[in-house]
RNA sequence: GGGGGCGUAGCUCAGUUGGUUAGAGCGCUAGCCUGUCACGCUAGAGGCCGCGGGUUCGAGUCCCGUCGCUCCCGCCA
């Protein structure tokens, strides 16, 4: 017999009965009914119970188990009594008679039980995370965490893909998010930086002639989190390839992506292929780049019926400045002035002003627009902008004004809003899509100057002697940009961006300097990639999914805590492990660091 | 850095208009209980009402400050 066990917990089926068996595990649930005692014990791979009773030699220490203690308990297994059987558990067909326990490990009183499904504090769950790590849901979440990973890398390499690993301490990077810092004990005054993503690993090696790279690459971006954002660090399905167009890329990714879901998504519905939708639109129908698909609401450009009608609020937007617009945002189902009501009043909470509204309603046959909206522009024009929107008696719709740029982050949580409150959403699905043709460059108001919109590393999205010719001041022109930049998006949530790189040492020095930068700091920054760049690079580009976002998906979590095994708190603090915690005077010296604390006041 | 929510027993929460001894469920301890699987029954222990200050005859409750947790904005190429 083996020293901890002959058989898992979750192992023992009527074949076993008459078998005497050894088991190990923690004392999940104890019920002591004074005469018979029940115990069901747990590990990883599932529950038994087993059973003692004042015959039994074990009924002594039996009695004084307690819930999370370790025991190993000897014994036959037995049908249990007609009548008694727990068809809830795979081993619900026997249990085990106990004849001897060896306690483990006893455990002190728990700050919060194992068994249940109650909520806890996050901060007692961070830090007893071991604890909360064997309730079921956290647990089965780890383990399909696992499942996901494997999945991933199969399909990677059956799509021709190789696995490398690239540095964690390396150089700090000027762009982006903020670095962790390593400081140099060999190097007074320097410092490593933890990768913000392996970016330009994976370019350099598509540079060295490798080809179909991946890693499940850790990540260090030093920002603040969010419930889709770990603070600290998070994990990327880190890919790049060598001569392809992002024609080549999304048909080599999406087939992992939906095959993924596809294998993890308990039966729900995956967008067979994903569309495409470039940036401008996405922003003109959804109001955000990351659009929920989900919600059948999409928005339309409306501002044609409100020029010099009676609506005078409207008018005068538009009169104001050539770039405003009116949109709509059409609210099936949403007709009536209670619904309409409680809009404005979350609009006004949001911050607006006020939401303009029209309800539609059936009236003598007609159908008519109510509302002061609809007052005021008149029967003709309330009823061309029904027939526009396709909209019919029951429905409303929702007026946004201004500048598009500027009211379009309050369209886009307003359009997620009615699509929620009207129940339109269909939850039970995975609908992706790609957002394509993002903006090369932006206008940083902070700086007051063009800058990178996202990935300085993309090619713009033409001719490269027709960039290279580009004269950098015309600023209408460079805003207008685009960049062989994507992201792919599901049910609203931001999976992962990519891009064809540029290649060109020339494009590349063209970018920078429209974005203001001279090709001193590009040389000093990018020095190394410049170098590799001029010395026969192959055109290449990839993309990065985020893993825990899409494990955070297929297991149903609104929190990325929920399937990251050891978790920092919002705070980017470990309340297990202590982290950040502080060092000795010693380590310091050696790092030639003397600390700059701030004043507390 | 800014805004919202929360903070009462180990945990989840209730606590009326400011009123006398702050409650319930789970958990814990003890006792009873031979077929439970959220076992049941009885009794008991357990409270700096986050902390500090203020208003008041009187504060868990009202006011100010502060700390903690959380969600969001900024930020995240």
């Amino acid at each position: 017999m083996h020293r901890y066990r002959s058989h898992t917990c979750g192992a023992l089926r009527d074949g076993d009965i008459g078998a005497v068996v050894r088991l190990s595990g923690w004392c999940h649930r104890i019920r002591d009914h004074g005469g018979v005692l029940f115990i069901d014990l747990r590990d990883h791979y599932g529950l038994t119970q087993v059973v003692a009773d004042p015959d039994s030699p074990a009924f002594k220490v039996a009695e004084t188990l307690r819930a999370e203690w370790v025991v190993r308990i000897d014994g036959k297994v037995r049908r249990r009594p007609g009548g008694t059987e727990n068809a809830d558990l795979p081993t619900g067909a026997v249990e085990v008679y106990i004849s001897g326990i060896e306690v483990l490990g006893p455990a002190a009183e728990l700050p919060m039980p194992v068994f249940g499904e109650q909520e806890y504090p996050e901060e007692i769950r961070l830090k007893y995370r071991f604890l909360d790590l064997r309730r079921e849901r956290l647990h089965a979440n780890i383990i399909k965490r696992g499942q996901i990973i494997d999945s991933i890398r199969r399909r990677m390499r059956e799509g021709g893909f190789f696995e490398f690993q690239t540095p964690i301490l390396t150089a700090s990077s000027p762009e982006g998010a903020r670095d962790f810092l390593v400081p140099s004990r060999l190097h007074p005054g320097k410092f490593y930086a933890l990768p913000q993503a392996p970016q330009q690993f994976k370019q350099l090696t598509m540079i060295a002639g490798f080809d179909r790279y991946f890693q499940i690459a850790p990540c260090f971006r030093d920002e603040d989190a969010r419930a889709d954002r770990s603070p600290g660090e998070f994990y990327q399905l880190d890919v790049e390839m060598s001569f392809v167009t992002q024609d080549d890329v999304f048909g080599a990714v999406e087939p992992v992506m939906r095959g993924v879901f596809e294998e993890f998504a308990g039966g729900k519905p995956v967008t067979p292929k994903f569309p495409l939708i470039p940036y401008r639109e996405a922003l003109a129908k959804y109001g955000t780049d990351k659009p929920d698909l989900r919600n059948p609401i999409e928005m339309q450009d409306v501002s044609e019926h409100f020029r010099g009608a009676g609506f005078k609020l409207f008018a005068k937007i538009l009169d104001a400045n050539p770039k405003n617009r009116v949109w709509a945002i059409p609210a099936p189902g949403g007709g009536s002035r209670a619904f309409c009501d409680r809009m404005n009043s979350w609009a006004q909470g949001e911050g607006q002003p006020g939401l303009g509204y029209i309800f539609f309603v059936e009236e003598g046959g007609a159908t008519l627009g109510r509302g002061p909206v609809a007052n005021n522009v008149g029967p003709e024009r309330t009823d061309k902008l029904r027939t526009q929107l396709g909209l019919k008696a029951g429905d409303a719709v929702f007026f946004v004004a201004g500048d598009p740029n500027v009211f379009v982050k309050f369209a886009g949580p307003a359009r997620t809003k009615i699509g929620e409150d009207l129940n339109l959403i269909a939850k039970d699905q995975f609908a992706f899509c790609w957002i394509v043709d993002f903006p090369m460059y932006e206008w940083s108001e902070e700086e007051k100057k063009i800058d990178f919109s996202h990935n300085p590393f993309s090619m713009p999205n033409m001719e490269p002697d027709a960039f290279l010719a580009l004269d950098g001041s015309d600023k209408d022109t460079i805003l207008n940009l685009k960049a062989i930049q994507y992201d792919i998006v599901c049910n609203g949530i931001e999976l992962s961006s990519g891009a064809i790189r540029n290649h060109r040492p020339d494009v590349m020095k063209k970018a920078f300097a429209i974005a203001g930068y001279s090709e001193d700091v590009l040389e000093a920054k990018f020095g190394g990639m410049l170098r590799a760049l001029s010395l026969g690079a192959p055109p290449h580009g990839g993309i990065a999914p985020g893993i825990d976002r899409i494990v955070m998906l297929l297991c149903g979590e609104e929190n990325l805590r929920e399937v990251v095994l050891f978790p920092m708190n919002q705070r980017a603090e470990d309340l297990l492990m202590g982290a950040p915690s502080e060092v000795t005077a010693k380590q310091l010296r050696e790092l030639h660091i003397r600390l700059a604390l701030p004043e507390k006041s």
